[in-house]
RNA sequence: GGCCUUAUCGUCUAACGGUUAGGACAUCGGCUUUUCAAGCCGGUAAUCUGGGUUCAAUUCCCAGUAGGGUCACCA
């Protein structure tokens, strides 16, 4: 039953800076096809433009693809029978095949210096027609000699149609044929070469990429055809809009650095989860998945055609559900990361996941200072002590009841859950209960809008929570 | 401008010729309630326009419109 090809698939990024979630869920879908399929997951770095080459990149880029928990079974940091994984590094493949193309009459050195090709572009630009190499070939080029850009020679100027696992049928006009750069003058390849020779090398089966690449595939197909090698089935993800839906995602206008998102607290199971459904949809209600059912459930039939924006309020949302799914133990080790010390008390936890979504994320909640009064006495005003319309003396006198029933509790009975039936029990005999709950909170919290009194109570613990309940009385007593 | 490509609620999407066009997020209302949040229940809300094909079009075809991509010694 099993006589079907290995799957190989690859990220290739460049290491030009941060990866933005665009190059993450490439990325993303690359590894869940391979992993469904017992395939093999390359990281290949891009590194032919030395000019926009980034240091630090790598690592980066590295740092970005474990934290969203993507591993790769072959890699730069790893190795691997295709090493190396650095296209700087594989320079001799690129010249034995480049060779090949001469031999075939299929590339040839530029004859032109940049500057003359640039004006050639000009004019066509301001003529309003799109810019072809090709109709400005030279009758004699020169030997190349490493010196000079060589280009390849498109032989057989035809439309091409392909089919696309994602989009099906797809074409393009002979226009987006040319004689484009395969080589460097600078001795490095073009991404447009690049890749081809890494890909075949590798036997990379599956190819995941950006609609960027449908007008320059006739370029790849005719370098296949002149190689006579077979090519990688493509898979054309679709574009991931700006959050205005308009405009493509990318880092110039305001992409952010994936990372950005562990800084802000968001889970890595969330994040992957939030970038699978931005351009696949498994066709099942379900929404919140774990890395195993999306990589159970990944079908490349199933990926998004149209371009779609992301929505951070759904991030937040499923962030929200994947805390529910934490074990107890790694929901602390989560919240703990985030609490500064004075607050790094386990009674906090359920307190922090109910209220989560409020913020967004846990980055947005601490920083937002709801929780400073844990370790601040908060300054309360006595107007807002009053419930209502009670009247002072009424609030005074629940306050102290309230303070006596927590004098009287055992240090070992104080417990949100005891605090709660304690003082429920008074306030059930009062006519209603916010005329001591609403001064309680607010004496415990100095706010308005805060979590219950009780649980307040609780992480406060016995001796603050008594001192902030004298306070108030005295406060509203002078 | 040429070539390529896309089009369902505000947003992400389901539907693969016949559905009261389904779900999620957001929003609105109700319940709960000491406030906020959470939770539960419910509501509003969509097939870009115009032509075909067909007994029947969200679905197939064509055009228009609007978006996106590309036309580098960047990937």
């Amino acid at each position: 039953m099993n006589n079907e090809q290995k799957i190989v698939t690859r990220f290739a990024p460049s290491p030009t800076g941060f990866l933005h979630i665009g190059g993450i869920r490439t990325a993303l879908y690359a590894w869940a096809y391979a992993k469904k399929h017992n395939g093999t997951f390359i990281l290949r770095i891009e590194d032919t433009d030395k000019a926009r080459e980034v240091e630090g990149s790598i690592e980066h880029i590295i740092e970005s693809l474990k934290w969203i928990g993507i591993d790769w079974n072959e890699g730069p940091d790893i190795g691997g029978p295709n090493a190396p994984y650095k296209q700087s590094e594989r320079l001799e493949s690129y010249i034995k095949y480049a060779n090949i193309l001469i031999e075939k009459g299929y590339a040839y050195a530029d004859p032109y210096t940049e500057e003359e090709v640039e004006i050639y572009r000009q004019k066509a630009i301001e003529e309003k027609r799109p810019f072809l190499y090709r109709d400005h070939r030279k009758e004699i080029t020169p030997v190349w000699d490493g010196t000079q850009s060589l280009r390849f020679k498109v032989k057989d100027i035809k439309s091409y149609e392909w089919n696309d696992l994602v989009r099906g049928k797809l074409s393009a006009g002979q226009e987006a044929l040319d004689d484009f750069i395969l080589i460097k003058s600078d001795g490095y390849p073009t991404y447009n070469f690049a890749h081809i020779i890494d890909d075949f090398e590798m036997g990379v089966t599956h190819v995941m990429r950006g609609d960027e690449f449908i007008s320059s595939t006739p370029k790849f197909l005719s370098v296949y055809e002149a190689l006579g090698i077979k090519r990688p089935e493509y898979a054309t993800l679709p574009p991931i809009m700006g959050t205005d839906g308009k405009k493509k995602l990318g880092k110039r206008d305001g992409a952010k650095d994936f990372l950005e998102y562990k800084k802000e607290g968001y889970l890595p199971n969330a994040m992957m989860n939030f970038l699978a459904f931005i351009g696949w949809n498994p066709g099942i209600e379900k929404e919140i998945l774990t890395p195993e059912e999306f990589i159970e459930l990944f079908e490349i039939s199933q990926i998004q055609i149209s371009g779609g924006g992301y929505n951070e309020d759904k991030l937040d949302w499923i962030n929200k559900e994947h805390i529910k799914l934490l074990k107890e133990s790694e929901l602390e080790k989560y919240i703990f990361e985030w609490l500064p010390k004075e607050l790094q008390n386990k009674k906090i936890i359920p307190l922090i996941t109910e209220r989560i979504s409020k913020f967004g994320d846990i980055k947005n909640m601490v920083e937002g200072g709801e929780l400073d009064f844990f370790y601040k006495e908060p300054a309360c005003q006595n107007d807002k002590l009053i419930y209502k319309n009670t009247d002072k003396d009424t609030i005074i006198s629940n306050l102290t009841k309230t303070l006596e029933i927590i004098e009287k509790t055992n240090e070992s009975d104080f417990t949100t859950q005891n605090i709660k039936i304690f003082l429920m029990e008074f306030a059930d005999s009062l006519e209603n209960r916010g005329q001591v709950l609403h001064p309680v909170r607010y004496a415990l919290s100095g706010l308005e809008k805060s979590p219950d009194p009780f649980i307040i109570a609780d992480i406060l613990g016995k001796n603050e929570t008594i001192k902030r309940l004298n306070k108030a009385i005295s406060s509203l007593s002078s």
